[in-house]
RNA sequence: GCAUCGGUAGCUCAAUUGGAUAGAGCUUCUGACUUCGGAUCAGAAGGUUGGGGGUUCGAGUCCCUCCCGAUGCACCA
């Protein structure tokens, strides 16, 4: 159809020239035109089977690895010293763990970063709290909630009393400077936060290679600053420092410029403070400069929010400037926000943002009410066990399911729905496949054994079920492609849904034995492809539940 | 004002990037065998894809225009 496009000729008589060329009667039946002119091959039967039984044979899973493995460094969730991790974050962590996962799976040499805000003016105000009003009994009992209140205090306290802000200015760059005092608490605070950090990490499986935060390239940003000023990119302006547009690209394609009443006028990006502090966007340089050294990565992948996108225009824009002869890919993976019933940033009543450990507390419960009612005699130790895996999953999958780029609307029930299109939907279907082998007492797999296996497609619902495994790979290259998970969600449905029909037209260990062969194997394919595709998305799989 | 993203069934969202009759879930209604797990399956109902114009074999998707919403646009990150 692009053929004819592009060479605009008549489709159906293209693909009626091309169809008299063609010759693929080694895979295929039969190819007919249809419609305006597509072609539509129909695959022969016995071409799927042998892929089945080499891949039942354990020498594939319908995807292959990347025939040029690059090395891909992908920064995420990126939480903030003192503050609790909320809801917000979890769409970084979630998605960023994906599509490391899936970029790992593919061959990719992958260095995840977790880019931690350990640095900045909000110590200044900590600091202040921290000597001024610390709770002895509260910092031991819930660190993150007495840091928590130590700067909205201090800040509610700033903006009554400019004394007060001058004061956490003082300490800022007291801090800044060395100062030994302030250097013990700031490293308390971080120590404190990382033990929430870790607990959220581990209960969510998430793990990081490298956890470089903004203080790490404290050291760095001064001659950064300095380089690109020397290379003519930033200028002085108004006491910061800035870069402006050098004029290379259409106005409208230019981060530096923005119009104004019909007018091209500077939209330049700070890159340092008027105090001569660094700031975000001059950290970010340090940052990617420090990674483009120390790894070599042919791309980096950013994902934040899509509030951000001309903060990472203008950086990638620099950088171009700064090192003309990088090859490296630079991706801001962005998404949607998280709004609240009023359509505004999501807050609870009080005015707080939800906090993440609460809302995974609040899904291993609600998972657990499900599980006691449909399983009331299994032992509590694994309708609990049932119960995190089911709730964490459905949590994951509803923030990887929507489209990354769209704003949504937070709901309990949505994010912690388990009918319908969930995640307990694809475990429940790899339960079933589970319990089909232990109750017929056979082994799950031939799968890497070598065996002999030997496949023999008869009824439409093994068709489509076997069609549905072969596209198994097209998809995570998609994914990867387009940083983009919900393609591997609806993948997985579909394969969960084709499996459900498949499983109430077709008995399994009833059937006569070459049938009973074949679906044997089916069913195992299909466990296989629902576990690597849950796992890639992070989420666990179970025997029973 | 300018820019980015979005507006699809009563609700929440898909639609392989321009392809075939726009698909799912939730909700409502109807049905499923002493059967491998009913957290399931089958069926019904529900649509002028925000409005209008254009491009072409073909448009939810691209272009123009208007309406509505979210977000960003100089020292927060």
């Amino acid at each position: 159809m692009s053929l004819a496009k592009e060479r605009k000729l008549n489709p159906r008589q293209l693909a009626t020239d091309v169809l008299a060329k063609l010759d693929v009667s080694e895979w295929c039946e039969k190819v007919e035109i249809a419609g305006a002119g597509f072609l539509n091959f129909h695959l022969k039967t016995s071409t799927l089977a042998k892929t089945l039984e080499s891949a039942a044979r354990g020498e594939h899973l319908f995807f292959e690895k990347a025939s040029q493995p690059r090395t891909v460094v992908v920064d995420f969730s990126s939480p903030n010293v003192a503050k609790p991790m909320h809801v917000g974050h979890i769409r970084s962590t979630i998605l960023g763990d994906s599509l490391a996962r899936t970029l790992r799976l593919l061959g990719h040499r992958v260095v995840t970063d977790n880019h931690i805000g350990d640095w900045g003016t909000q110590f200044g105000k900590l600091l202040v709290g921290w000597k001024t009003q610390l709770n002895a009994d509260a910092i031991l009992a819930d660190p993150i909630g007495e840091m928590e209140r130590l700067y909205k205090a201090v800040n509610a306290a700033s903006e009554a009393d400019p004394a007060v802000l001058e004061q956490a200015k003082q300490e800022l760059v007291k801090l800044q400077n060395g100062d030994e005092e302030n250097l013990g608490i700031w490293h308390e605070m971080i120590k404190l936060s990382e033990i929430q950090f870790k607990t959220i990490y581990d209960r969510l499986g998430v793990k990081f290679d490298y956890s470089l935060g903004e203080s790490f390239y404290n050291p760095m940003l001064k001659s950064v600053v300095q380089e690109l000023r020397d290379k003519g990119i930033a200028r002085e302006s108004e006491g910061a420092v800035a870069v402006f547009s050098d004029g290379t690209l259409p106005p409208k394609q230019d981060p530096f410029l923005k119009q104004e009443d019909g007018e091209w006028k500077p939209n330049p990006c700070l890159i340092q403070k008027s105090d001569g502090a660094a700031n975000y966007a001059g950290t970010d340089l340090a940052t990617l400069a420090y990674r483009l050294q120390t790894w070599h990565p042919a791309e980096i992948v950013y994902v934040t929010d899509g509030r951000q996108q001309l903060h990472f225009q203008q950086i990638f824009a620099t950088f171009r400037r700064w090192h003309p002869e990088a090859k490296v890919k630079l991706a801001h993976v962005w998404f949607g926000s998280i709004l609240g019933e009023d359509n505004k940033p999501f807050k609870t009543r009080s005015g707080e943002t939800v906090r993440l450990s609460n809302l995974l507390d609040e899904a291993e419960e609600r998972a657990y009410q499900v599980v006691s009612e449909k399983n009331p005699e299994a032992p509590e130790g694994q309708r609990r066990e049932i119960a995190r895996v089911v709730g964490l999953g459905a949590i994951k999958y509803a923030d990887l399911l929507p489209n990354r780029q769209s704003d949504y609307v937070f709901s309990w029930d949505k994010m912690l729905a388990l009918n319908g299109n969930t995640a307990p939907y694809l475990q429940y279907a790899y339960a079933r496949i589970s319990s089909i082998f232990r109750k017929g007492g056979v082994e799950s797999a031939p799968a890497g054994t070598g065996g002999r296996v030997s496949v023999t497609l008869t009824a439409p619902d093994e068709m489509t079920l076997s069609k549905h495994l072969l596209n198994f790979g097209l998809v995570l290259d998609a994914m990867v492609e387009e940083y983009r998970p919900n393609y591997l969600c609806n993948y997985l449905y579909e394969l969960a849904g084709h499996f459900a029909r498949f499983y109430e037209h077709c008995p399994v260990l009833k059937a006569e034995p070459t049938e009973r062969a074949t679906r044997l194997v089916l069913c195992t394919l299909t466990a296989l492809v629902l576990r690597q595709g849950l796992e890639i998305l992070g989420i666990e799989t179970l025997e029973q539940m």
